[in-house]
DNA sequence: GTGTGTGCAAAAGGTTTGCAAGAAA
DNA sequence: TTTCTTGCAAACCTTTTGCACACAC
């Protein structure tokens, strides 16, 4: 459990203000057990269910784009039209359940060291990011 | 190169009806000697300059849609506001260059097999893809 | 005070939907 | 003639933008 003032320090020491909107958010982000997966639509609701005050969509996008360039928050790809993003931001790979269309978390270590052989002329490898699709076994494909 | 009859019996064995703007498609999507990866925004476009006609832009959703369903087409995710489909439908995996937003192929071979020795219960491994994201040595991370 | 951040509404994509007309079976 | 497909426009959703006001420093 963080207190508000640890925020503030670690929002100033990253260039960020320390206003009211983005406080609520940390709140709502970093004082789980758990790290999570959101949307910014999951999100903005969530912070108006648990706070009982609205933050306005514009901020709440602005906030976690900040978050995400300063390296508070890591955004998922998976095959959807929508945009996660992830509380976790320590290297892990995702399992992805096509019956529930669940996110799950994946250690580092339940995935053997991947050793790429091939690589791109003047370009450096900035992560490696391995998502496993599920389904149940009587699943059919189509 | 494949003949207009061979696409014909393709799409009627997959229960889809050969009509003229699927054939286009397919031509488009299955005539070039290498694979590629599009949006469908860019195959709308690449009908109308290529073939000199127009197609719907919601047929070219359907038929896009339909040939991943039958398994023509790959759905790739990355880290976008942009979906891409791959006309390569073998195992295969990314590199995305962060710098051009360029997605190039990485054969299986590539990379040494994954192991993953997590398992989620009651449900099947159905793919395992790597997205390598790559960015010129000078780049800043933010 | 100055500059940054917020909130609203509008705009901008990308994708889906409903429905009438057209084509394939 | 029955069923599937197409095309258009409208609807939808998510994300971005412009701008006036408010807040942090």
């Amino acid at each position: 459990m963080l207190s508000n003032s640890e925020f503030i320090n670690k929002l100033r020491l990253s260039g960020l203000r320390p206003t009211k909107q983005r406080l609520k958010i940390c709140e709502v982000l970093f004082n789980e057990d758990k790290t999570f997966h959101f949307t910014v639509n999951d999100l903005a609701k969530s912070i108006s269910k648990k706070l009982n005050e609205k933050i306005s969509l514009a901020t709440v996008y602005n906030t976690v784009h900040a978050f995400k360039k300063k390296g508070y928050l890591k955004e998922i790809s998976i095959n959807s039209d929508k945009n996660y993003f992830d509380t976790n931001i320590e290297n892990h790979h995702h399992f992805f359940d096509e019956d529930t269309n669940e996110l799950i978390d994946c250690n580092e270590n339940d995935i053997e060291t991947i050793n790429i052989k091939k690589n791109i002329t003047g370009k450096k490898i900035k992560s490696v990011e391995v998502l496993i699709k599920v389904a149940s076994d009587n699943q059919n494909q189509n």
